[in-house]
Formats: C-alpha cells, sequence, structure tokens
DNA sequence: ATTAGAAGTTCCATTATTTGGAACTCCATT
DNA sequence: AATGGAGTTCCAAATAATGGAACTTCTAAT
C-alpha cells in the first residue's frame, strides 16, 4: 500500500477515512471532526472499538448529563446495541452509571490518562525549559500539542495560586483564536494548514478573533516569519499571550509553549521580551526533542 | 436535580465475571486485578472492546516504552491479531506510534480524562469543602475515590508549591497501605472488606506497613469505631496522613479525603485537631452528596 | 385507581467482525 | 548472501455484534 522504509510504527491503512492530515513521515494520521464548539471524534471507522468510543465521546462532551434515550438520540443505533455497548463501556470502567439513571464518563479514563500524562516523552523532555520560561516571566505559561483542528493542553503552570492549576489539563481549544494554535498552523506545510484553516467552525469569540480562513492565513504568514505568534485577546475579552511553536522538521509532534497575561498588566516591553523568550524556550525543547530521537530517527 | 426512583442505570449481568464486588444496591461492579505495583485491568470479559482495552492497559501500565513484539509476550494473542487491535488503537487516538517503533498512551485519553474530572459530581460536590481543609490546615490535602482495590486520586492541593500539583491526579494507590485507602475500606461491608484484604499483593514498604490481612483487619476494625484512619509513614517513610472515609449509607461511591504531611512537622496536637477537622469534611461532603442526590436514590 | 405510553431491558436468528494461522516483506547481523 | 528477528498482509473459520420485536418497569394523565 506504502512503500516501507524503517522499522517504522503500526501504519493505518486510511480504508474509508474521510480527513487524513499531517500525512508526514509515515506517521499515523489521526482522525479529524467538524468541531463545532465541543470536538467529537466522527468515528464509526474503526468497528467495535469505533462505535463503543463513539457513545463514549458522547457522554464524555456533552455538557449535561445524559441519559439512556438522550445518547439513543444522538447515535444512530438501535436500542438493544446501545443498550449493551453502554454495558461493556460501564463493564471496563469507562463509563459511570450515575444513580439517577445518567451517565458520566469514568474513573478508569483518569488512571489512564494519569499515565498518558506521565509518559508522554514530549512533555517530559520539554518540562524543565517550560518551567523555565515560567520562571523568566513570572506568569502563567502553557505546553500544547496538535491534535487535528485543536491544541490539547499538556502542561500548565499558574502565576496566581487561587487558581486551580491542573483545572485545564487535557483540555482542548480551536487552533485558530490561540496562540499556540496559530503557532502551530504556521509550523505545517502551507496546503495542510490552508486545509485546516477551511474546516474550522469560526466562533467569534471576540472582537478580534480572527473568524474567516483568510484573516487566519495572512496572519499565519506573519507568524511564519516572525517566529511567534499572539493572542490579542481573541479567545477571551482581556486575555493577551506570546506563543512559538515546536516542531518543525526534526519532530513527529506539533506543539507549542506560551505565557498569557491580562491584558492589562502587559507592557509592549514586555512583549518582545516574551517573545525572545518564548522563542528560545521553543528552540531549547526542539533541540533536546532531536538529541532524545537521534540524529535521523524517521524515515 | 431530578428525583427518579429506579429509572435505574444500567445493570450489568457479569456473566462469566471472576471478581465481583461492592455489591450494594445493584451498583455496576467495577472488575478487581491481582494488583502488584502496576495494577492493569483483566480484562478479557467484554468482547470485542475488553481486548482492546488489554493492549491499552498494556501500554499505559509499562514502565518503558514496549514495541510490539513486546506487547506480543504480555498479550496472549497471535500476532496478526494484536497488529489490527493496535492499528485500531491508534486511529482511534487511543495509542500513540511513536517513530522509534515503540507505543505510548495516546492524547485522547488526557481529552476524555479531562472531562471525566470536570464533570465527575462527587468531585465538584466535594470540592469547596475539600478546599476550605486545605486553607484550614495549610497542608496537602487529596480527595480519592475507591476503585476495586486500590484509591484513584481525583483531586489534591499541595502545600508546598514547588511540587507539581497535577502530578498525581488520576494516579492509584493500594487501598492497604494509605490513609484514605483504609478509611474506605472501613466503610464496606464487614465480607467486602475482608475479601478485599484476602486479594491485596502487600508490599512492606516500610517499618509499619500493614503486610498482612491480619494487621490490616484489625486496624480496620479501630478505624470503624474511631470514623478516621492515619497513615503511619506505612506507604512512605517520613510522611504522616489522617483520613476520613466518604460515602457509607446514602452515596454510591465510597470516597475519602485527606491531610498529610512529613512526620517530623506533626505534633500530637495537630493530629488531633486534623482528626476532627478531617471528619467534619467528610461530613459535609456526605450532606451535600445526599442532598444532590434527593433524599434516597437507590433501589 | 386505572391506563396510556415513555423509558429501559432482554432475547435470538441474522449479519458482520474478529480471529488465528501461515505466508510474506523488510531490516539488521553475522 | 544468508539467517533470523520484527512487522505486515491475507482469508476461511469462529465469534461477537446487530437490530427487530416482545417484554418489563416506571411516570404522568385521566
Amino acid at each position: 500500500m506504502v512503500l516501507h522504509k524503517a522499522s517504522q510504527p503500526l501504519k493505518v491503512a486510511s480504508d474509508s477515512a474521510e480527513t487524513p492530515q499531517s500525512s508526514r513521515h509515515g506517521q499515523i494520521a489521526l482522525k479529524s471532526s467538524d468541531n463545532p464548539n465541543l470536538v467529537s471524534y466522527k468515528s464509526a471507522g474503526t468497528g467495535t472499538l469505533g462505535k463503543a468510543l463513539e457513545v463514549l465521546d458522547i457522554i464524555a462532551m456533552s455538557a449535561v448529563p445524559l441519559r439512556f434515550t438522550d445518547i439513543l438520540k444522538v447515535v444512530d443505533q438501535p436500542r438493544g446495541t446501545l443498550h449493551r455497548q453502554l454495558s461493556n463501556l460501564i463493564e471496563e470502567g469507562l463509563v459511570l452509571a450515575n444513580p439517577d439513571g445518567t451517565y458520566d464518563p469514568g474513573l478508569r479514563l483518569m488512571k489512564l490518562a494519569a499515565k498518558a500524562w506521565s509518559k508522554n516523552s514530549f512533555r517530559t523532555i520539554a518540562e524543565p525549559h517550560f518551567r523555565k520560561l515560567h520562571e523568566a516571566t513570572g506568569e502563567t505559561v502553557h505546553l500544547g500539542v496538535l491534535n487535528g483542528l485543536e491544541v490539547i493542553y499538556v502542561d500548565k503552570i499558574e502565576s496566581n495560586q487561587t487558581v486551580r492549576m491542573h483545572s485545564q489539563l487535557g483540555n482542548a481549544s480551536p487552533l485558530y483564536c490561540t496562540g499556540i494554535g496559530k503557532a502551530m498552523l504556521a509550523l505545517l506545510e502551507r496546503d495542510d494548514c490552508a486545509e485546516r484553516a477551511e474546516k474550522f467552525n469560526y466562533v467569534k469569540h471576540t472582537e478580534t478573533t480572527l473568524h474567516t480562513p483568510q484573516l487566519l492565513l495572512a496572519e499565519i504568514e506573519q507568524i511564519r516569519a516572525a517566529g511567534v505568534s499572539h493572542d490579542r485577546e481573541e479567545h477571551e475579552v482581556g486575555i493577551r499571550c506570546v506563543s512559538a511553536g515546536i516542531g518543525g522538521e526534526a519532530s513527529s509532534t506539533i506543539a507549542g509553549v506560551s505565557v498569557t497575561a491580562p491584558a492589562y498588566r502587559i507592557t509592549e516591553d514586555t512583549i518582545l521580551k516574551w517573545e525572545s523568550l518564548v522563542f528560545e524556550t521553543a528552540r531549547a525543547i526542539e533541540r533536546d526533542m532531536a538529541v532524545s530521537m537521534g540524529p535521523r530517527s524517521q524515515q
């Protein structure tokens, strides 16, 4: 099907797939989605597993706890089938059945995720640099990785300890309106980038949100040149951030770091200082990544 | 929210199951495991899903990154089968294929877990009381829930900000050597408790670890009477903790809160103060739980 | 109370997926 | 260039999932 090269990892034949992406060096393509506010994977590809996860996603992504019938309305499945799928998910600990007849994502997910987090080699390598960035700026810093049309935050250090620290770990945000998101887009091949730009479900969160592919792509060009990106209250009023992408040539993961702070607290000087700090942090992480993966570890 | 009575959630007929447990009021039984150091679910129950999760668990629980063959040696499956299962897991984003041919748990787990965490109604309800406990003691506090033979920590506030806060969220510890674990055991029916006591894979972490069912059960009796439990450097030298269980009659979840600190810093007076604080916190959480679930919400 | 009808659960012949063995392709070593 | 280890593909046979319909609750309305 495709030409093998190294003892590369599994290559999935994306049979009837819809949106292949990040086809760089034989890496597995993630599934994307239509991304409304709540992104849910559009599975139905991977047989039984995919169907089970579709149900799990519905339960996890819903804003309110769902009952059997609520789920039934969303998944296109006969009652009997859904019932068994839920039973299986519950038995596996992936879904929790509340006493009031609603369903919630289960504890086992947290357990698995804790491992995913602590084992994630990108995060581990990035951590010291990331922390140094926090110390240098004294502000909140984020570390996120690219996943389809969104950023997933894998680490965060708060400036203000009254806010819960882990509140956002694992959370996903759209790429088009976040500093890290735009910085990561700028690292993609232009085609890929443009393709994704078309797919967003743009929501104009604030006055300055880049809410069309054109606006977004124009800015991406600037970011490409500058090496850093800005979030000028594009996602939330009063919040600004400076960010740099990580990955480029060498790495198989595309990621980004950012410094965030309330707009009122930031001067132009601060911004400039952050630009170089953030940029240097990204470069440092890239260097460590390259080392840890060996000089040439992709095809 | 609603006070349905018996529009009870799914009840799983644990067909050929091995270790049913917590059979209290029709709640779904979680699967247990043999619990060495790293607990991994012993699935193989729920058809295809279970098998897929078995592979995922192996990948997640391993201390070192595994290659295809490493996994193959552990799962009792033919190569072709494992290969397809991995493909599916990768395609679903549950497993990440590293460029060097090893596999790691995937990002989608973090995304799901983030939702599981923020939606967890127990944690949400417990939070204010939990936070108050931290403020009253100034020390590290934990919130954990019972899952088979282990505690899963669902919240934590550190006293000492130099340590990473979220580093333990979602992590699991054995019941027999943790304050919360013992407090939770004390809430179970005696039979259930004794049954679990037999199943632990006791490791004598320190001098004071209760490393036999007898020692453990004897202490549980005391805890039952006292209403609070102690960890007297049983898990880690130099670390003590005071804890109280949450759940008892009303609730369907069994959980616990604890205050932890270095032994050298704690006086007997402190311990006494913590005992009542922790006890009161547990009671307050129970009250709020009862309210939110309606007066009598299980069959 | 009684009843209509949601909401949830079970059953089982049909259908679709998964299985497992073996053959095949690479790659790294000797 | 030859061996063996590692990963991949294929397909008939075995197994598990499907989906419709019948059956139980429970809920709200008469």
